[in-house]
DNA sequence: ACTATATAGTACTAAAATAGTCCTATATAC
DNA sequence: GTATATAGGACTATTTTAGTACTATATAGT
């Protein structure tokens, strides 16, 4: 199911409400409230994200965390690399020597093009978007070759 | 860490063997000898492309598996949907009802069209890209409109 | 300086998903 | 009829993920 974790899922509720507030500080228990996810789980999320520097945080009492950046220079690669590590489809794409297969595995360097096709989609989503309103319209951007214009489809 | 299975990953390396040799059936403990990967893990592998049409079965002596369709005509969204369920990357765009704050999630619709953007770039991949050697060259497709021009760069 | 408040970092536990195995039934070739 | 091979389902072990707790550190206000 190539799908992204639930703290993940839980990160972008709270960056989207951070988002609608930008100037005030947000406290790790004011996010609870906001959005009913738990305070450890919270605290937890607003630490990953402050580390790598998706948002800033100020210690102390009138402490809180905000956004590092504007929201449209946000992305959603960022933030499901922030939560999880680095993005990959497949082990071997990102470590070697973990797969037994690795020396005879001749479909490697495709699985790293598809990532980049992956990586290419969601890098393109910025925070701005996700708060937007729901709409739809025709744009184009570069993918690796293995993605062939003869196999596209037009959805929309 | 936006990944696929690793069941899905041995698919990829079996068929990937299976479309090298398109002529011959293949029985489960011929693709354990070419693979490395185990027999009853092969063996429920080929059971789950066979049940998804990307693979052809015949039973009893001389029986064995080979593709469904031609190479160019399987694409990688298949293979993945085969192995792991419907591709989506939050929980709540395939089934309703098990996100508590489902009703106050403004990003939900989001979420729909930037599945539908991973998803277009997957789907744009067959199994006679994974076995053809790796280059590289800008296409374009479409993707919704949250992926907006001004955020996009061109890579290659 | 002291105190209340809030984040930083790390280690640990529990729950869920995934991977892997095994057994029985069924179909086919010779 | 028998050997061979897939079909289907149930089960177990492992790994990953989610969630919790505790201690240290920084800041504002008095």
């Amino acid at each position: 199911m190539l799908r992204v974790s639930k703290l993940t899922d839980y990160a972008s509720v709270i960056l989207t409400h951070i988002a609608h507030h930008p100037a005030a500080l947000h406290t790790a228990s004011d996010l609870t409230n906001a959005t009913g996810v738990a305070l450890p789980t919270v605290s937890k999320i607003l630490k990953l994200l402050t580390k790598k520097n998706v948002l800033v945080s100020h210690r102390g009492s009138k402490g809180g965390y905000a956004l590092a950046k504007k929201p449209s220079e946000t992305n959603v690669a960022e933030i499901i690399t922030a939560i999880e590590g680095p993005i990959s489809m497949t082990e071997c794409s990102t470590v070697s020597g973990l797969c037994e297969q690795e020396s005879s595995c001749e479909i490697k360097g495709n699985w790293h093009l598809i990532n980049r096709a992956v990586y290419t989609a969601i890098e393109a989503v910025s925070l701005a978007d996700m708060i937007a309103p729901v709409r739809r319209q025709a744009v184009s951007f570069s993918v690796p070759e293995i993605v062939k214009t003869s196999d596209l489809k037009v959805e929309n």
